[in-house]
DNA sequence: GTCTATATGTAGATAGAC
DNA sequence: GTCTATCTACATATAGAC
């Protein structure tokens, strides 16, 4: 096939581009997630996309503006996927159940850490990886903070005695906890005995022990 | 001073060199702890320390020896703390309360992590970052897992009915809540938009909070 | 769009002088 | 015990051929 001029944004180049693109970050993507931004470098991630060193940069600029691709790639997703449950929660006659509010912020995200594309486990991985890192916080807060503030509204407005300050920790905590399915899968199976099942296996009880501590605190407050 | 060989322990060289070795060590705990494993460099350290290139070698070992020596540093002192109150609990006339077993194991890091000694602070920054980082766990597990199994057991003598798996669970959850404390406090401060106070501020809220979790799990089981 | 070649710096580790 | 000097490998980044 030669070039098509009459359709360049399909031409054969152009697809092609577009799929390396593609290549380059699900690599990187995997390789940040599994071992970290400093320990992996861009001629890992050649390596990993079957690419030379040269193509990574040129579709992926810097190291650091790779890895920011990366993470902000999904983001929209991630964030339309909660805030649509939130809108179906705040649609009802009556306003929604704290638990209800909890598991639409959870579920989402448990539900990528643990079914279908292997590119989404890996996402989630690297999310819990760099959530829980001061030094990676400015970059991602400004595209996460926003849904959890809308969500925290809500949650204010189920729970509306008790002060902001105290569900902002709660929240805090809950996204710890939920983070630590993902992250820390080895430390709870060396205390278990077992090995880990998937994060989504644990919900009902993350959210169960989530629930029970919004409760607590909103009853001492 | 010239060379005592009467007491060779004590002579100049001697202390100087342990004195060294503890300098080395501080600086690897504090880098380390702000900043990951990987983005470290032993010329850094070096730097941090005062010393030369091959001081670092000579006292450290490998970069990866020189690691696991500093986890290994406090790890008793932690441990013992944690027993220690434990074995308070556990002496008196009735069994512990489970308020008080969770006070006991979260108390000893958080005030650690606030209080006193600028290395001990910079080494709870260091555990929270890599217990949430399996890459680390087996090299840590072994040091933290058997206390933790002990205050399972008092635990399970305090929630007879409830599955040791469930309750391994919420001691992991609890044990993640309690470690974002130290290492998301940019997530805290973003979200609440007032700077993070210390870990020790939020010990009854996360106390309160994990308790309740724990009894919401109890109650469902 | 793709890739080679390379510029320039830094990594970990150690041999050997003092 | 301390430090300099250096080996070897690998890092990020980019200029320029195709």
């Amino acid at each position: 096939m030669t070039e098509n001029i009459e359709d360049p944004v399909t031409d054969g180049r152009v697809l092609r581009g577009e799929a390396t693109r593609e290549r380059v970050l699900d690599a990187a993507e995997r390789l940040f997630a599994a071992e970290g931004f400093d320990a992996i470098s861009i001629r890992r991630i050649a390596a990993e996309a079957g690419v030379t060193l040269g193509v990574v940069s040129f579709h992926g600029g810097t190291k650091h503006q790779l890895f920011a691709t990366v993470i902000e790639r999904r983001v929209a997703a991630l964030n339309a996927d909660r805030r649509a449950r939130l809108g179906v929660l705040l649609s009802g006659d009556k306003p929604p159940e704290l638990r209800d509010l909890v598991d639409a912020y959870l579920t989402p995200y448990l539900t990528h850490a643990s079914r279908g594309d292997p590119q989404w486990r890996a996402y989630a991985r690297l999310i819990a990886r760099i959530v829980s890192d001061d030094r990676w916080y400015p970059e991602i807060g400004n595209f996460y903070d926003p849904v959890a503030q809308e969500f925290l509204d809500a949650i204010q407005s189920a729970r509306p005695a008790t002060p902001r300050k105290e569900l902002v920790t709660a929240l805090t905590l809950t996204v710890a906890a939920m983070l630590s399915l993902v992250a820390s899968r080895a430390r709870i199976a060396g205390l278990s005995g077992d090995p880990a099942g998937e994060p989504l296996a644990y919900r009902e009880t993350l959210i169960t022990f989530c629930l029970g501590g919004f409760d607590a605190i909103s009853r001492e407050s």
